[in-house]
DNA sequence: CAAGCCGCATTAGAAAATCTTATGCGTACG
DNA sequence: CGTACGCATAAGATTTTCTAATGCGGCTTG
């Protein structure tokens, strides 16, 4: 049994893009290609490996082969490294090292700690916004190799460590805390007060009201802006109060654009970096950075 | 950059094989379709892989492809049977799971800890006796993926695990004893008599010595038998003393065909399980099976 | 609802990669 | 010396893999 390396490339490039069509602009080659490399493997092994929808999916037996295929790019990717040695004709590897990130880490500390990784190794960064839902199952299929994400639980096949943990902070701004909380941040105000949330699952506020006064969940008003830096605009000009990450407002704080509602009380939120479990240069200096990156940027675990 | 399957298995089989021919034999390609392949790869690269020499040794680049070739193998392997699919065609891989062995343990334990392994997971197992020397290096070529070795040190890129203790009894044949060591088991009656070795460079029964009297490592007269049956055999027929591995001689001390010269006084060596530290499956059942095997057969673990 | 586009399959022939056959050359060995 | 071994190379045959062209179903759009 061979397992040719056009035949994979095409899969895994069919699995990343979601369409032949696609791949086939990817690889360079006529969609043609695609479809009879596909085929062929698929009939090697007897399994129908994807199935054919908007987007293309890999079946069980696809994700397995379309894992490996990563994997074998990711080794040859280190190896070639290793051998120090130029190969002849085009330039490196089209494909990246890609990761899903929660779109907080991504706004704040990320891209600080992929830095070095980036510029040393070399290496694409290919950054996915995690939705949280989706990262498991982009990890299984083998579409990003590692996530940073609030998950403790480990993924079949992937390791896990914890970088430490968000810590949000509720804010609001000075003219919002005269008009709507000008007689205290209780929980009555809170709850009355129009808020900020990322999207509608989004409960942080809720949590934070939770966390400050006990008592149920309440159920807010809450404006949505699925995108930190939206959400931070939105703070500071008054729409509404919520959680930001501290590391985003320090100097907001400082100056007197944002109040903290309630000093000393925080939202923390613990994060972690899970990834394939494969003995890989690329990824575990990806690991590193991001670990170490974490220990700078982030406070120490503690409860949520 | 694409390594293809063909090129690699091509240099695989010819850093396996030792010359290109054999390596189209074990292919069941012409010579020439091996030559070309390997030459290919190199110009590919930019650089020698293999020295063409009796037999070829792969250069330093050449190695490190070597033992990528033989990576994505195990990877190949492993996710063929995870996806329960029957491959058209030819029957399975023609590659076993190469490991090197130290001579004793493979005449005592071993291949009972490998059977299961072998027959559950239907996986050739080749078997190399180890000769300490050059084990790292066939470690670290790609010869074999895991050694089971005295060396405690960790290779480059292998991890290691310890297995236990085996230990070696002096002893003799009764006959032998009244002839040589009739006023006792002395320093001095112990360096007289004759012992036995497995080769020019085992010193065990000086070590022995030592440990029993102290004093400086003895020259010894030893028989050369290289292989633990033949030095038991030799032992049994009363040609000279010599350390056997526990073992292999419980019946014979039972039955009076051997006495033990020092009773309570052994020599232990530790054995450890040196493998490659890549995520397959294979590996780590071979691993963990050597282990449980080596926990089940040897004694814990005890100074030198 | 019809036209057009997207997306995959299929076919046939072109192009490319790979193999075999045949040959040469150097070295080791009897 | 002659022979066997072992690798390289050239040339032609074979196989693989690609492109180009076409078809078909589903979805969008005017």
């Amino acid at each position: 049994m061979r397992l040719g390396a056009g035949q994979l490339a095409a899969l895994a490039a069919v699995c990343r893009e979601g369409s032949f069509d696609q791949a086939a602009l990817v690889l360079g080659v006529t969609p043609s290609a695609i479809s009879q490399r596909v085929k062929q493997l698929e009939e090697q092994l007897g399994a129908v490996l994807v199935i054919r929808a908007s987007p293309c999916v890999p079946t069980a037996v696809g994700e397995a082969l379309f894992r490996h295929a990563v994997h074998v790019e990711l080794l040859e990717r280190d190896l070639l490294r290793e051998i120090d040695v130029t190969p002849r004709e085009d330039a490196q590897s089209p494909v990246g090292l890609a990761i899903a990130v929660n779109a907080d880490s991504l706004a704040t500390w990320v891209l600080a700690a992929l830095r070095s990784v980036a510029i040393d190794r070399h290496v694409r960064i290919e950054i996915s916004v995690d939705d949280q839902d989706f990262t498991a199952q982009w990890l299984q299929s083998g579409r990003v190799l590692g996530v940073v994400t609030t998950a403790e639980r480990a993924i079949q096949g992937c390791r896990v460590e914890p970088l430490g943990v968000m810590r949000y902070v509720a804010t609001a701004r000075p003219s919002f805390v005269r008009r709507w909380l000008g007689r205290g941040f209780t929980r009555a105000a809170a709850v009355d007060a129009p808020s900020l949330a990322y999207d509608r699952r989004d409960k942080m506020c809720g949590q934070f009201v939770v966390e400050r006064f006990g008592g149920e969940t309440p159920e807010l008003h809450a404006h949505l802006l699925p995108s930190p830096h939206a959400y931070l605009e939105a703070c500071l000009s008054g729409l509404g109060w919520g959680m930001n990450p501290d590391s985003l407002i320090t100097r907001a704080l400082q100056r007197g654009r944002l109040v903290d509602l309630a000093p000393g009380c925080t939202l923390d939120v613990p994060l972690y970096w899970q990834s394939w479990a494969i003995a890989s240069r690329s990824i575990e200096s990806l690991g590193a950075a991001l670990v170490s990156g974490a220990r700078a940027a982030l406070a120490r675990r503690r409860g949520r």
